[in-house]
DNA sequence: CGATTCTTTGAAAACAGTCAATCTGTGTGG
DNA sequence: CCACACAGATTGACTGTTTTCAAAGAATCG
């Protein structure tokens, strides 16, 4: 049921078998077809949630009711409003499925449990978090400093696998650039 | 010595004296004048730093020479390279002193060693973290959203106080947009 | 003060966004 | 299986914003 999830966690901690037992006990099993939604604005978000299968995005609609993609989430990452989880504030957020996904949940006190019960589960947690911190500063710095051409480059260089399975007027809006632009960024790239 | 870090723990977290005297005895100050450097690129980082006074700012510089400004840090908050810190590379990052500054600064392993050791301390330190995370998704949505005259809005009314204490040409490097451009958009937004 | 740095202003150029039309591919229903 | 509809992508012309470059004007610091 919960393969790869065992598997990611594999990768990066050893647990005992109790150990990925109690993990399993609280796990939930969402199966999401494309476009539909894990979290609409609104809603609070409660849960951790790992993507096992697919593709999901996150985005806002901002005043004008553009969506501004904020982040995708492909199998094997996690995924969630950590604004609203942390706060319990209603979501600015929505995130919906770009692909047909499976995705596994669990419940914020939980998954909390689970970080004090099994310490290496906690610094797995807390590393992984980090490194999304880090991801989100590098792309603050791609999104203060790049031209939408270098943008559209880094974003292949460091997405290879991602850039064939997003349509390109979300890329485009991940980048914060319009589909026009580009569209015809690529082209001027494939020319080269 | 280190009231100001005492003071900011206490706001946070409930510890004994015991647990203090052994945050005190990894911790190490170091005085910052302006424009002196904390951290240069090339170097690796090992910290994490509490900025107990003054003003610090992250950045990086790009392949034209020109600096962008990935943080602004104040006192009563946590600096430093986390990328650095992580990977045990040498950092892409720059930290130098926009006012004279002090520098609480507590070594990787002496860090990870309270985080075990004192479970107030973890949990205080994981939300300061995931809270940062949040201020950088923020921060995303702001740099692919908005206009140079909304981020420039977006900035003054969520660091009303970081305004008058940070000279603009760094104001306009932290947002992505030309001082120029900073300079004509203040000048139209106080002409309303 | 004098020197340096920061900010403002103007004019021109580059860049990206908008709007509208066309093209492409995909999937659906007849 | 074809025709059609639909969504996504491309292209062109135009507009608007932002950058760049240069110069002048403030502010700051020794």
């Amino acid at each position: 049921m919960f393969e790869k999830l065992h598997q990611y966690i594999t990768e990066k901690a050893t647990l005992t078998d109790e150990e990925f037992a109690y993990i399993d006990a609280v796990c939930v099993t969402r199966k999401l077809r494309k476009k539909q939604y894990l979290l609409q604005e609104g809603d609070v978000w409660q849960f951790n949630a790992f993507v096992s299968k697919g593709l999901v995005r996150t985005y806002r609609i901002d005043g004008k009711g553009d969506e501004h993609i904020l982040q995708f989430c492909p199998e094997n990452y996690w995924t969630g409003d950590r604004e609203s989880l942390l706060s319990g504030e209603p979501s600015r957020c929505n995130i919906d499925a770009i692909e047909d996904s499976e995705i596994i949940l669990i419940r914020k006190q939980d998954f909390e449990n689970l970080c004090s019960k099994i310490e290496p589960f906690n610094r797995m947690v807390n590393i992984v978090l980090q490194k999304s911190f880090n991801t989100s500063q590098n792309r603050i710095h791609a999104a203060i400093s790049f031209t939408a051409e270098e943008k559209y480059l880094n974003f292949i260089t460091i997405y290879p696998d991602l850039a064939n399975r997003i349509p390109q007027s979300m890329i485009a809006s991940y980048l914060g650039i319009s589909p026009e632009t580009l569209s015809r960024v690529r082209n001027k790239v494939s020319k080269k």
